[in-house]
DNA sequence: CGTTTGCATTACGTGAACGTCATCTACGTG
DNA sequence: CACGTAGATGACGTTCACGTAATGCAAACG
C-alpha cells in the first residue's frame, strides 16, 4: 500500500499549487509528508489536509484559522476533554460559516438586484435610441 | 442636507476601522470622501461603499476584486457599452459567489458530520468510562 | 494666547503568504 | 562517468493591507 504516496511533483500538478507552497505548509504544520530519503512523500491524509486549506484559502481564512480547523479532522486520538475543547472550537466555526452563507446569500441577492436594474437601464437606453443626444 | 456626512472619527467609531485605513481606501479609489479644507467629510454613499468592503473582506476579495465590484454599484452615469460590458463581469462574479456559497455549504456539510462523529466519540467513551484504562 | 484636540501628510515598519535564486545532493541514463 | 533531472535547503525579495511614528496645521478651549 505505498501507492498512495505522491512526490512534490505529482502533488503540485494535481493541486495546481509550487513546490514552495507545499514546503512552507509543512513548516507551518499545515502538512505532514513522510520522508523517504530526503524527499518529501505526501499521503492520502496529506492530500486531504491539502484540500480543505485551498477551500479554506477561497474562503478568505488564514492558514492559522486553516490550521485550527484541520485539527477537527485529525481528533481521533485525542484525549477527551481535549476532545471537547475541539468541538466546541467546531460548534463556533460552523456558527461563523452559517452566518457567512447568510451573508453570502444576501451579496449576491444584491448584486442580482443590481443587475436586474443594468438591464432595465440598457434595455432602456436600447428604446430610446438617441433620446438625450 | 449636509448632515448625511461624516467625519473620519465618526466613520472609525461606526465601522470599526482605524483612520489609517480609511485614508488607504482612499488612497485605492474604494472611497472618495469630499475635502472641507483639508479635512475629509464621507457621505452616504462612502458608506455604502464602505459596508460593501468590509463585507467583500469577509469572502477573502482582495482590495482590487473589491473595487472592481463596486464599480457595479455606481453604474448610472456610464456609457452603454461600458455598462454592458460591467454587467458581463457582475454575472461572473454572480456564479463566482453561487459557486462559493455552494462549496460553503459543502464545508458546513462536512463540518456538520465531523461534529457528530466527535460527539458520538466522546458519547462512547462517556458509556465505556475505563474501558482502555 | 498658549495648548490641547482633530485631522492631515509623509514615510518607514510589519506580518502573512508565498516567489525567486543560489547552492547542494541523490539518482538514473547514455 | 559525465550529465541531466528532481528534489532539498537556506536566504533574501515581494505584494498586500494596513500599523506606527514624526511632523504640521487649524479650529476650539480655558
Amino acid at each position: 500500500m505505498t501507492e498512495d504516496l505522491m512526490t512534490i511533483r505529482e502533488m503540485c500538478e494535481t493541486y495546481e499549487v509550487t513546490p514552495r507552497t507545499l514546503r512552507f505548509y509543512e513548516a507551518k504544520e499545515l502538512l505532514f509528508p513522510i520522508r523517504e530519503g530526503q524527499k518529501r512523500l505526501f499521503t492520502k491524509r496529506d492530500r486531504a489536509r491539502l484540500k480543505l486549506i485551498l477551500r479554506g484559502k477561497r474562503f478568505g481564512f488564514s492558514l492559522e484559522e486553516i490550521r485550527q480547523l484541520l485539527d477537527l479532522y485529525h481528533v481521533g486520538d485525542q484525549q477527551k476533554t481535549q476532545m471537547i475543547r475541539t468541538i466546541e472550537i467546531a460548534r463556533e466555526r460552523l456558527s461563523d460559516m452559517e452566518a457567512r452563507r447568510e451573508e453570502l446569500t444576501q451579496a449576491i441577492d444584491d448584486l442580482k438586484e443590481q443587475l436586474r436594474w443594468g438591464e432595465k437601464v440598457i434595455a432602456s437606453i436600447n428604446n430610446e435610441k438617441t433620446a438625450v443626444g
